[in-house]
DNA sequence: AATGCTTACAACCGCAATTCG
DNA sequence: CCGAATTGCGGTTGTAAGCAT
């Protein structure tokens, strides 16, 4: 499946500055992607995971490097209550912060903080047993079929292939962030992940306290009420794509 | 100075999803 | 429609650097 034992001889570890000059001369000339051909056009003996994963979390031109500031490391936490281990999701709503980077920083400076206050807060609400947690009634995400008539979802890929026609198959979700950075509009990064506007103009987001999403998983909340919940299971459209929630409200 | 421990982060691995012929 | 190829993601590991003893 992965062929890369194809390959007699695959350099493995630390890469060298010989190595990175002729990965960025590759992908400066080819672009980004044809991961499989990278090894062969570059002469590297590195397997295209290896070169892909080089250029993306340390090549790559915008990519940010030092400390995570205040600001960000709070949207991280926010972002990690609302999406779960999800760390490219994560990284694509902070600037220039690779996955990797993300979710090393998780492991190392937040997560042991995060889980002993948890174990705080777990102990305190243990001390006064009045209080009853309910479960909450957890909607899984369900694999979508898009059909070709599908016209928005179609619009938002077609908006995401460049002038020359190339595609780019990033799933629709990057793809608003990905339109802005191209417009060099870096300080809306944040439009894809509150709203999304159809070709109409109309805002299809939904406002205020939706739904919350804990571990990865869809959970219904506070203000869902009979109705939307039934529009949302019924409803094969757009309605069950849209998580509207008020990060700072997390 | 030598040794052991901890931390940070780059890189690898396995798997699922997606694309392509 | 199906299987192979490719891509991308998240978990895990390896290791260099920094620090304490």
């Amino acid at each position: 499946m992965e062929g890369e034992g194809s390959l007699s001889f695959v350099r493995k570890g630390a890469w060298n500055k010989m190595e990175d000059e002729l990965l960025t001369t590759c992908v400066q000339q080819y672009g980004e992607g044809k991961w499989h051909l990278v090894p062969i056009r570059t002469g590297l003996n590195r397997c295209r995971k290896s070169c892909r994963l080089r250029w993306l979390n340390y090549l790559k031109p915008s990519i940010k490097r030092g400390e995570f500031t205040e600001d960000e490391v709070d949207m991280m936490k926010r972002l990690h209550r609302l999406l779960g281990n999800r760390w490219s999701l994560i990284a694509g709503r902070l600037p220039g912060r690779t996955p990797n980077d993300v979710k090393n920083y998780w492991n190392t400076h937040i997560h042991k903080k995060v889980s002993s206050s948890h174990k705080e807060e777990y102990s305190t609400c243990a001390k006064s047993k009045k209080e009853i947690i309910k479960p909450h009634l957890v909607i899984k995400p369900q694999p979508r079929n898009f059909s070709t008539t599908n016209s928005t979802m179609l619009k938002m890929r077609f908006l995401n292939e460049d002038q020359s026609g190339a595609k780019n198959s990033q799933a629709c979700d990057d793809t608003l962030i990905t339109k802005y950075n191209d417009n060099n509009l870096d300080d809306k990064w944040w439009v894809g992940s509150t709203m999304m506007d159809d070709d109409k103009g109309c805002n299809v987001g939904v406002n205020n306290d939706l739904c919350c999403v804990q571990d990865g998983m869809l959970m219904k909340d506070l203000k869902l009420n009979d109705e939307i919940i039934k529009g949302l299971l019924e409803d094969q459209s757009w309605s069950d794509f849209l998580i509207d929630i008020n990060f700072l409200d997390l």
